[in-house]
DNA sequence: AAAAAAT
């Protein structure tokens, strides 16, 4: 259990880089995993749970076996959306910061592809990559992967389903004695059998830290809503957890954009994340929150799975997930590296009837999420529209007579006296009918 | 039905 880096045969060349990433000790999933990558011989399935560490797993040990003579592309690695995809290749940068004679090269899609095809002239050993651009660019027979030794299939279960298409077009023109590596935190049985078709040679199972079903560090919870006071609820969670930082999902690309937008009214530190913004908009969002000038991601499953940004202490379900395999990714952007977080998933009166669907199958148990008071709710509205005050910047010139003249009418006032007259306007223009019991009490009767 | 991935 005292395992090192070194023990596992991984090179001093290494160490140094470890440490500049602050990474000391090798997980569960990277000692199990390390040795037998490097050993040469077989395939390997990998199941482990999210945040412990897989793409060092493989990243380390392939980096590694790089033969920094041989001039075609060695490793091939293959991840389910472009922010991933770019994620694995910053992180292999890092990992080989000290070994900068192994050549590694990113092609997701979403930017011009002539650069790349003009990057992959060079000499390259290991290639990061999203299905489709891969695939066009085999088309343009301007990519050699006739030399390929290494295939990882990063969230494996999801590229041999969603992307399988463009997975078997790639499996098709790769060599047959490849090895291939199928690295996940979920695989449904319904996937299992799907497995032996990706597949050239013995496979070897390595399970780490499988056996108790759930993720311990991630604290579940779920609160039942009215449809009219979900936003509500929302924005006072999010209020309670001001200066923290965490991801909602969202079900669609045009909730995202609804719930973004609202946020942004509420003067929150937010941004959106889907599939229909250009690259360069995501590129910027994802940057914006990984260095922290963005507490709050609004995303889509997009940002579901393989995502990994620092000290995010919550997970939010606007809306549940399609999947089981959802939720434990969604979940699994938060408590990660041993850190812990909280899942709180927003329901409806008639789903809560799926939530112990998702317990069993999941191993998990949910706690009940104290819902605000409609009085807390009342005031965090408050609270929100006086954020909205100080925050607002001006947009059009006001002239000085203006001024001067709206200034002598609160002259007399001291600060205290002229809050009252600013927070008695907004309550007499914002009278907030309270939900009524009876209201509640009607609707449960259905 | 929706999300992702090529232009």
């Amino acid at each position: 259990m005292l395992k090192q880096f070194s023990d596992l045969g991984i090179h001093e060349s290494f160490q140094q880089s470890l440490s500049d990433l602050s990474i000391s000790k090798p997980t569960d999933v990277q000692e199990k995993t390390i040795p037998v990558v490097l050993n040469k011989k077989e395939d390997l399935v990998v199941l482990a749970k999210t945040g412990t560490g897989k793409t060092a797993a493989f990243g380390l040990p392939l980096l590694q076996l790089t033969d920094t003579n041989e001039v075609n592309i060695q490793t091939l690695i293959l991840a389910p959306t472009r922010e991933l995809g770019q994620q694995i290749f910053t992180n292999l940068h890092a990992l080989a910061a000290e070994n900068p004679e192994i050549k590694i090269a990113s092609i997701c899609g979403g930017t011009p592809i002539k650069p790349q095809i003009e990057l992959l002239k060079d000499p390259t050993q290991i290639v990061v990559a999203t299905p489709g651009r891969l695939v066009d660019l085999l088309k343009r027979e301007v990519i050699n992967l006739n030399h390929l030794k290494h295939f990882v299939l990063d969230e494996a279960d999801e590229m041999i389903t969603a992307l399988k298409v463009e997975v078997d077009y790639i499996i098709k023109v790769i060599p047959k004695n490849r090895r291939t590596f199928l690295f996940t935190a979920t695989m449904p049985g319904t996937i299992k059998q799907l497995i032996q078709n990706y597949m050239s040679k013995h496979v070897i199972q390595i399970e780490a830290n499988m056996e108790t079903t759930g993720h311990q560090d991630i604290d579940h919870q779920y609160v039942v809503v009215e449809p009219i006071e979900k936003l509500d609820v929302l924005l006072h969670f999010l209020n309670s957890r001001a200066g923290k930082r965490g991801i909602i999902f969202c079900k669609t690309k045009a909730a995202v954009n609804k719930l973004a937008k609202n946020l942004a009214i509420n003067k929150f530190s937010s941004g959106a994340l889907h599939g229909s913004l250009s690259q360069g908009i995501r590129d910027r969002i994802m940057g914006q929150f990984r260095e922290g000038h963005i507490d709050i991601l609004v995303a889509t499953d997009l940002a579901a799975r393989g995502i990994d940004v620092k000290e995010l202490s919550y997970v939010v379900n606007y809306h549940l997930p399609d999947t089981y395999e959802a939720y434990v990714h969604r979940s699994g952007r938060t408590a990660r590296a041993g850190a812990k977080g909280l899942s709180l998933t927003i329901l409806q009166e008639e789903e809560v009837i799926d939530i112990a669907d998702f317990e069993n199958e999941l191993g998990i148990t949910f706690k009940i999420f104290k819902k605000a008071d409609a009085q807390s709710i009342e005031e965090n509205n408050t609270l929100l529209w006086a954020k909205k005050i100080f925050k607002t910047k001006p947009n059009r010139e006001v002239s000085e007579d203006l001024k001067s003249q709206i200034k002598t009418i609160f002259h007399h006032l001291t600060k205290e006296e002229l809050v009252d007259k600013i927070l008695a306007h907004y309550l007499t223009e914002n009278t907030t009918v309270l939900p009524k019991e009876t209201v509640s009490k009607k609707r449960k009767k259905h």
